[in-house]
DNA sequence: CTCACATTCAACCATTTGGTTTAATATCAA
DNA sequence: TTGATATTAAACCAAATGGTTGAATGTGAG
């Protein structure tokens, strides 16, 4: 609906996906919401480990709250931070679009989860992504 | 590998999909990577639609080069751009980490397949996807 | 009440980003 | 050769980003 005033067919612009690859963009960002997978935690506790202020990284949270990936419930002193996955899944359904090309390496959406798990168990011997990134021939 | 000095159990932070979800994150270069599903544009074909400098689009193409996302094969003075999916397929895949809170919502793949073609259809009408993205309750 | 604690806010700073305009570089056509 | 065309490069600018430090806010404990 927005679009570019010289085409109004260009797709409307997405403030809420904006925000959220922008959000994701970040490898701290990324790496807090790793770590509220599964448990919820205090910003005490997700600064921890961060080689960077308190204050640091309360604004990359305050970030993911406003992307909508982080949800903030405060008791008293305490703010605990709950992930909410929402909007990974909006982004995912983004990304969906272009399934078709990998799925000509991968077939069917099985193998795309076989890849997932592959990746996952070799993801520290450099996983090969970069070798078969150009399918130039 | 690299990680934050304080703890080396940090995912080591990934240079590429900064790259990738950076570049995500800009409507113009979404829509760009839109433009080329399907066919080759030259950069002014791709410029047209947009109220911006063909110098502007020339340098979101740039970013999208540099994230891997679009190759450019230039013949004379014209340089035809091909998407290349390879990295939104890892950005999908890391995004996959988080497919089991969703699943909660559409319990399989099938489902979320279904999903995503009735967002398809309805994303004219605003998607309604701000309404459902807090779980909350 | 006082003080420590958890978190956020505010001010500041350097760097990056997203856009512009003007030039430069090639290439094709006449 | 001359000139139009396609694209990139360079210089510039305002605004956003990612970090810091120091202060403020609010809560729990002694």
């Amino acid at each position: 609906m927005v679009a570019t005033a010289r085409n109004p067919d260009i797709e409307a612009s997405d403030p809420e996906l904006d925000a959220v690859f922008s959000a994701l963009a970040d490898p701290v960002r990324r790496e807090i919401l790793s770590m509220l997978d599964g448990n919820d935690m205090l910003v005490s506790e997700l600064a921890a480990p961060f080689d960077m202020s308190l204050q640091g990284v309360s604004k990359h949270i305050k970030i993911l709250v406003k992307a909508g990936l982080i949800a903030q419930e405060r008791t008293g002193r305490i703010s605990r931070c709950r992930l909410d996955a929402g909007p990974i899944f909006e982004a995912a359904l983004w990304l969906n679009r272009y399934s078709k090309y990998w799925q000509t390496q991968f077939e069917t959406l099985a193998g795309w989860l076989d890849a997932l798990e592959s990746k996952k168990t070799n993801t520290a011997k450099k996983t090969s992504s970069k070798g078969n990134r150009r399918t130039k021939s």
